[in-house]
DNA sequence: ATAATAAAGGATAGTTTTGCCCTTATTTAT
DNA sequence: ATAAATAAGGGCAAAACTATCCTTTATTAT
């Protein structure tokens, strides 16, 4: 569905939003472990939703890290997605056809529009956190291997 | 969502159930400007789509080509994405989660999981042929560049 | 000030996907 | 038989994606 840098974007911002704050930030190293996933592909990543995005706030030095603000965790998930690239996955044709059409639809095209659209307001409608919030319930996983 | 080899099988394979027999079996050359996809990369999809799998049948020689068995047409359009090797798209975790899985879920796996299953049916629960018949009609289309 | 810490950034390598070209094998028509 | 047509197959190149390593910069604690 996703590429893997999208899959560790995603994981990587709920973890953070569920584990850290402004005074406790999350190393690199931490996060990296908790959400299984390589260490310097997601420090990129982390790199371009802080730096471009603005999703995730970071701080060098001594106790520094990732974390998010209170502002960010309210934001859709969807813009994680926006921000790695991907938000196309959301409008195109499930058969490669240039342009998703109404008026010059692929075969699959009235029956996948709804499961689309459903896909998108799922992302679109549940905010980063409210997702974090289900981990720490304790019966929802970041990872499981 | 799918990869570009699993959508152009995908394109040519209800091209051809739509347009070839096996009394008028179609060139790749004819079936890559119909799809519009890049004519050596489709050659090699059909070829492991009627060498390895038998969804498509294809005859060597003058007035040689590819074709459909109405056998083969009544086949799922779900049997394509599995002889491409993609079947677990439709199985696999939105999070990327080594598995997916109801006693360790992610955050997104309640939601996800029934909109997963519309798209598996949708692959499941049509044949090539039904798709294929839609184009005849002439409002739905296979490509639109 | 200095040293330690942690993210930022640059370079590069490995892997997979996508795409192209040229030769070979098979079938048909003459 | 021979020639022509057409898919099969091998090899390779370009692009995208994934991953790692090392240096630089900013911040904090001492
Ligand atoms: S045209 Fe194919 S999904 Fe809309
Ligand atoms: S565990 Fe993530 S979709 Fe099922």
């Amino acid at each position: 569905m996703f590429t893997k840098a999208t899959e560790y974007a995603l994981r990587a911002t709920i973890y953070i939003a569920q584990k850290g704050s402004e005074v406790a930030k999350l190393g690199i190293d931490e996060i990296a472990v908790a959400i299984d996933s390589p260490r310097s592909f997601t420090a990129k990543i982390l790199q371009l939703l802080s730096r471009d995005n603005h999703i995730i706030s970071s701080v060098r030095g001594p106790n520094g890290g990732f974390y998010l603000t209170e502002k960010a965790k309210s934001l859709p998930i969807s813009c994680i997605i926006q921000a790695m690239g991907e938000e196309e996955m959301l409008e195109k044709c499930v058969l490669g056809l240039k342009q998703c059409s109404e008026t010059q639809p692929c075969p699959m095209h009235l029956q996948f529009k709804p499961i689309r659209k459903q896909l998108k307001d799922m992302f679109s409608n549940k905010t980063i956190r409210e997702f974090a919030a289900e981990i720490k319930d304790g019966v929802i996983f970041i990872c499981n291997r």
